[in-house]
DNA sequence: TATATTTAGGTACCTAGTTACGTAAACAGG
DNA sequence: CCTGTTTACGTAACTAGGTACCTAAATATA
């Protein structure tokens, strides 16, 4: 089979067609011992066997499924006569489910077949060099701590992460400059006319006026922007705005490079303070921000409606977050 | 969850599980790297992309899946023009399929995502103590060495066996008797004459005329039987006729047990020769017949129109069968 | 060479799960 | 106490696979 040679790569495929076949296997151990128990039913019979009468979503909890999946599963085995369902008295939304007597009697002969099944398992384990119980458990364990995507975002990164240069703007950049801007504006609220005036001319707007501007260059191309902007009549020094990381490139740090060398850029240019406006809908934003080390506080109006949180840096050099 | 406490009895369910949670993580890796390629899409891609192209059924063969699955996988991938299809000038039937410019272009650029998912698996098997995908291959090893149904089976039957004993007929044993030889009867062929006379008076047409029966228990109920029936004018001594055992208790051994000890019985009776009919769908029981040292013959007519296959065993007590 | 069998692969429908959504009961806040 | 929100759970529709069955082409056989 050409797909093995995909290795781990395949490990999905591989997984749904060994439960396949353990759900056939199932299916014909329970046709051995004449259980009149489908393997579908197998999870809700069981938590019902140990743990008496319950409402539909917690027996859904309890089994790992969707709850309209146990619906469907109580239906069957109603049919079946194997449970039996009243509501609860004290909430009448509360759909009671238990197995009845037959079910009862069921879970008493029952008791073989799971201690042969049981045995099987167990005495194949031993056979084998690599424990597939013991191993499952774990890979689950070591998927909750840090999801696959996580652990394959984290290789990206480590792997990109010399390709990605932080750049002085140059107007060659101007239309990256707007694009990657526009590009999450117009994504969560809409452009303003500051906006247009700003992007459309940021050397008149920014560089003229004592500002600057920085660009992400990943392969080569613009994949994120950020402007410093000085800040007239306020406590605070410059402002810290226009932070732009293409969709294609997030999670590689990008960000966080483009603050790190726009508070760097500020330090040189002797501020001691930094501000920037943002709205909390852009939550892996204002993670940002936080992690760079700016605090939340609550200052004036803002020229643009779609802020709605403020955070400011005091940059004191001995106190500056980590590389 | 309470589901977990049932170990690995509940393997099949985890399993599901595990493959669901890895599909949805890998969509979301797709996004990430910005792939248009559903997870379900990618054995098919895989297999495609390494080697050129190739017609439905081999398709489907070399990823695991019914060729229906692949015709569907295939007709979505051509919908978003990653593969193209033609038929085989050679054979009309067949639609070979292979990458479009698209998939090929694809499939150059998915080679860093590949790396990364690589990467992270491998490494996080590294920090288990049980590597998952070893465990994988070698469980699905040690399944098609032996069949889960089939270890369990050899369990049950361990446990199992002390409880059958196999005694001489009684009368008490007449319905039992004709309940476990119609039984197979009726399901494979139909009632002969012939078989209502035995079976309804076992003791005249068989004990009287110096034959045996002999009957297994299981629990103390009567769910194997056989008969030795002495044979007048043939080269053989005795016929091994009317074993049945009851189908809840098949895979038991409890068919070896009777025809050791009919075996046993013929031989203490002197016997050098035992004869016996029977008919190729009964698969099993020709495989029994033949595990007790019975060889094929082609002797003469029988009275039993389903008869189709005649066997005999010679008894010299030296090469007996080993228990 | 005509006919029977096998093979390739499409369509229809089944299965075991899901998400989306609606309704009614319970609960919480003014 | 009323009203808005949450919760329980049923129904509908979707998804990713499967089996069953059909047709047409290729192959084997009489």
């Amino acid at each position: 089979m050409i797909l093995d040679e995909a290795g781990p790569l395949a490990l999905g495929s591989r997984l749904r067609r060994l439960s396949e076949r353990l759900t056939e296997d199932a299916a014909s151990i329970y046709k051995a011992y004449q259980t009149e128990l489908k393997p579908k039913w197998f999870p809700v019979f069981y938590v019902l066997s140990g743990h008496g009468t319950m409402p539909v979503t917690t027996l859904a909890a309890e089994i790992g499924h969707s709850h309209p999946s146990v619906s469907k599963i109580v239906r069957e085995m109603l049919v079946a006569d194997l449970v039996k369902q009243h509501s609860d008295p004290h909430d009448g939304r509360r759909n009671l489910v238990g197995l009845s007597a037959k079910g009862i009697d069921l879970s008493l002969k029952i008791s073989d077949q799971y201690t042969d099944v049981q045995e099987a398992l167990l005495s194949l384990f031993d056979q084998t060099r690599h424990n597939v119980w013991k191993a499952l458990i774990e890979f689950e364990y070591m998927l909750e701590q840090q999801s696959l995507p996580e652990r394959v975002l984290a290789c990206r990164k480590r792997r990109e992460s010399p390709q990605v240069r932080v750049i002085p703007y140059i107007p060659e950049y101007r239309s990256d400059f707007k694009r990657l801007n526009s590009q999450w504006i117009s994504t969560y609220f809409i452009m303003e006319a500051l906006d247009h005036q700003v992007l459309d001319h940021p050397e008149s707007y920014i560089i003229d006026r004592g500002g600057h501007i920085l660009v992400a260059l990943y392969k080569e191309q613009a994949v994120g922007v950020c402007a410093l902007i000085p800040l007239e009549s306020s406590e605070y020094d410059f402002e810290l705005a226009k932070m732009g990381v293409a969709p294609e490139v997030r999670g590689l740090g990008i960000g966080w490079k483009l603050g790190r060398a726009i508070i760097e850029k500020a330090k040189a240019l002797g501020a001691r303070s930094l501000y920037l406006e943002s709205n909390t809908v852009l939550e892996p934003a204002i993670a940002l921000y936080r992690k760079l080390g700016f605090k939340k506080i609550n200052g004036g109006p803002s020229p643009y409606k779609r802020s709605n949180i403020q955070m400011a840096l005091t940059l004191v050099s001995s106190d500056a977050p980590p590389e």
